[in-house]
DNA sequence: GTGTTCAACTAAAGCGATATAGTCAATAAC
DNA sequence: GTTATTGACTATATCGCTTTAGTTGAACAC
């Protein structure tokens, strides 16, 4: 690769030493006002980069964060959400001309040798944790491997990490009132598997909500997220004798697989059946009827949640705790009065 | 962070000097075996892993390669081909524990800014370089900033970058022929720009055998590869007096708009009209009816991608041309005998 | 028995930045 | 007028690893 010029360069092409110069680019005292401009005038003229791991090697930042998903390659499905969030992250990082680092890993266990990996090699100076799960081995880890880390979507736990989240009972409790109010009776939910933090918490906002607004039925139904699943506990829900009159999906794609069901087993959405998915994305808007959802500002969070992990990289010590506005509902036309 | 052990702490322990534990866990001579097996030993004893800053600023490898994808962030659809290449590619490279740093930006002015800023950084080793446009400024930015780079979906163009590719024309010409058996006469195409090369073969491949096979009409539409605008194109062609009684659509999210607005145009897919997407995702298997499609080994492509980028980094001055599997079609149930 | 060759190392010089301890002149203080 | 106190620098060590140039001792040749 090209040759690059180096600090070294720029320091004899102004006549003062290397150390000056890093003063100068760095914006700390010890050069004066000229010689300061004059320098960082030739770094322009130059084009002069820092050599990110010089710089990684001297003073211990990578200069990179990390974001990993575990995903069963088989289904990977549409991953808008995290693409999203990735997309907000970079915007928000790149100014500071941070990378971000993501990778796509089998399960848990590789999520959490990546870690180690990255860890040990500095690859990183910081972590976001997604996918909250309900004992999740990755928090101890992360502690012992001391990288500032900021777990997205749940409120930072027992004091042990930082956190951006966005209120998963409330979300749902919106959900069941919206659909209360349209007279729905028998609410079901096509939840994900109850590993994960977020879930559990629908599930347990349902049952709770779903029992102190007396309705007949509010069930839950475990999945593993995939379309299939999706589809065959719709399938098992709409043939019940006393079949529900809404169906909540915890995702875009197992809401868009549930109403492919329901049309073909000749149950009409909205008519008999309303569809409320957890998850907006283009999904949701090109199936027909496009379905009511819950939607938020994706890209926006990807940017909170940056910005979070911004802060605890610079004071590790710090524990912060961003709620995120609620995800609001918007409604098409897959939700009718019962 | 924690502190980890260097070289150095290897060396003491096993008492032999740190470049003698350097040519050890490189596996290049200068040591005995005996030597070289205590070394390797004390090494995972001791949990050792390479500071990749340090080995990055020795030996000039950064140990990452960049993958940039350039959309507007409201086009940012189901991005479901491109994380498949990503999951493809990061496998490939994690045993060599080489990263892949994929960053999403705006448009090509970023990608190229991007580029630039890798370069000086020296943050990657290695560029894959995606969505091949017909007049590409990108590639005179590589071969300047002397980046190796592996191109994505084109034929190694007047032999300037190695390229993994598949055949655009002839997964053309094998939709055109399996539409001309179920004896469809007028086949339309909603494409994507048309700057994008696999596009232009793509519309080139359908006007040539189009008319070779004697079709009453066979057009492409150019859209921006927007749900909107593949769903617009849709209602164009079917709004005609003679509509196309089969469309190919360049992916698998303007198929599926397309099939919604055949649906609500009370165009009865497949009887009167039949749909190929050429790209497959679960999308594809969700709608009703599922949607025939091209279909190929997307993870393995990702793969290859990535074993000729090593090769590339490793002798620069090579030019290769791969060419993957043509895709092979799977017939669902969005087609049928005109 | 002297010289040559080779394997198996060690010593030390970078790589490009940062950070700390000095140096030196000009100014301020008493 | 001598001593502090600055400001503006320079010199140098350092980060962890790679790499090149020695160094040493043993094997071998003649």
């Amino acid at each position: 690769m090209a040759n690059r010029p180096t600090i070294a360069d720029i320091a004899k092409r102004v006549g003062v030493s290397p150390g000056a110069v890093s003063f100068a680019l760095n914006g700390r005292p010890g050069v004066s006002e000229q010689t300061r401009a004059r320098i960082l005038e030739v770094a322009r003229e130059m084009n002069w980069r820092p050599h990110r791991a010089a710089r990684a090697l001297g003073g211990s930042q990578a200069g990179a964060v990390g974001l990993v998903l575990a995903r069963d390659p088989r289904t990977l499905g549409s991953e808008h959400f995290y693409t999203q969030i990735l997309y907000g992250m970079q915007e928000a990082l790149s100014a500071r001309s941070i990378a971000v680092q993501m990778q796509l890993v089998r399960d848990t266990g590789a999520e959490i040798a990546l870690y180690r990996d990255w860890a040990s090699e500095h690859r990183v100076d910081g972590l976001v944790l997604v996918d909250q799960q309900v004992s999740d081995p990755r928090i101890e880890i992360v502690r012992e491997l001391d990288i500032p880390t900021v777990t997205l979507g749940l409120p930072a736990t027992a004091g042990l990490l930082s956190s951006v989240w966005a209120d998963d009972h409330e979300a749902m409790t919106t959900i069941v009132d919206y659909l209360a109010a349209l007279d729905h009776r028998r609410i079901a939910h096509v939840a994900g598997p109850p590993i994960y933090q977020h879930t559990a918490r629908r599930m347990q906002a349902l049952r709770e909500h779903g029992a102190a607004r007396g309705l007949d039925a509010s069930e839950s139904l475990p999945t593993d997220f995939s379309d299939a699943q999706g589809a065959a506990a719709t399938r098992t829900l709409l043939s019940r004798p006393r079949p529900p009159t809404a169906i909540v999906y915890d995702s875009d794609l197992m809401a868009a697989a549930g109403l492919g069901v329901a049309l073909e087993m000749g149950v009409p959405v909205p008519r008999s059946l309303s569809i409320v998915s957890f998850d907006d994305s283009v999904l949701t808007r090109i199936v027909h009827p496009a379905l009511t959802c819950l939607s938020r500002n994706t890209y926006a969070l990807g940017a909170q949640v940056a910005e979070c992990l911004l802060e605890v990289i610079t004071d590790p010590s710090s524990l912060i705790s961003v709620r995120t506005e609620t995800p609001r509902l918007v409604v098409r036309g897959s939700t009718a009065r019962a």
